[in-house]
DNA sequence: GCCCTGACGTGAA
DNA sequence: ATTCACGCCAGGG
């Protein structure tokens, strides 16, 4: 049975948009639960298969995936992202670009990111 | 209760 | 880039 922490986190990754990733510390953070993330990969296994959670878009912190490169799982987790048009840098996934870290439209549309922003990119 | 194992994260070496 | 040591703590044995 699934206790209220699970069901934050399960609602946490759900709110993941499309064609974003996010990590587990992430998703405990916002989860209320600071320094868990450990909790959140057990809820994420707990689901397992008959998950309605887009389980694919949570990595590790460092953008990695949490499987072992070659692993059936690994293979699956990268055939969805791909899906998504999210891809992978090597080994990595690039959080700049794909990361659930805030409103994409501020922060390219706030003047902030016009004055500040290095020439580097767009 | 104790020990071990994790879909983790972070800082230090 | 890679390792290591911890911190975290729910479950399983």
């Amino acid at each position: 049975m699934p206790n209220t922490d699970h069901l934050r986190i399960q609602a946490v990754i759900l709110g993941i948009p499309t064609g974003c990733v996010t990590s587990y510390g992430e998703i405990a953070h916002r989860s209320g639960l600071p320094g868990r993330a450990r909790l959140v990969g057990r809820v994420l296994r707990e689901a397992g298969e008959q998950a309605a959670l887009p389980w694919h878009r949570v990595v590790r912190a460092d953008g990695r995936l949490a499987f072992a490169s070659g692993s059936k799982a690994f293979r699956e987790q990268k055939r969805r992202l791909a899906a998504e048009g999210v891809t992978l840098n090597g080994v990595r996934v690039d959080l700049s670009l794909f990361g659930w870290q805030r409103d994409l439209d501020a922060e390219l549309w706030s003047p902030d990111a016009w004055v500040h922003a290095p020439r580097s990119g767009h």
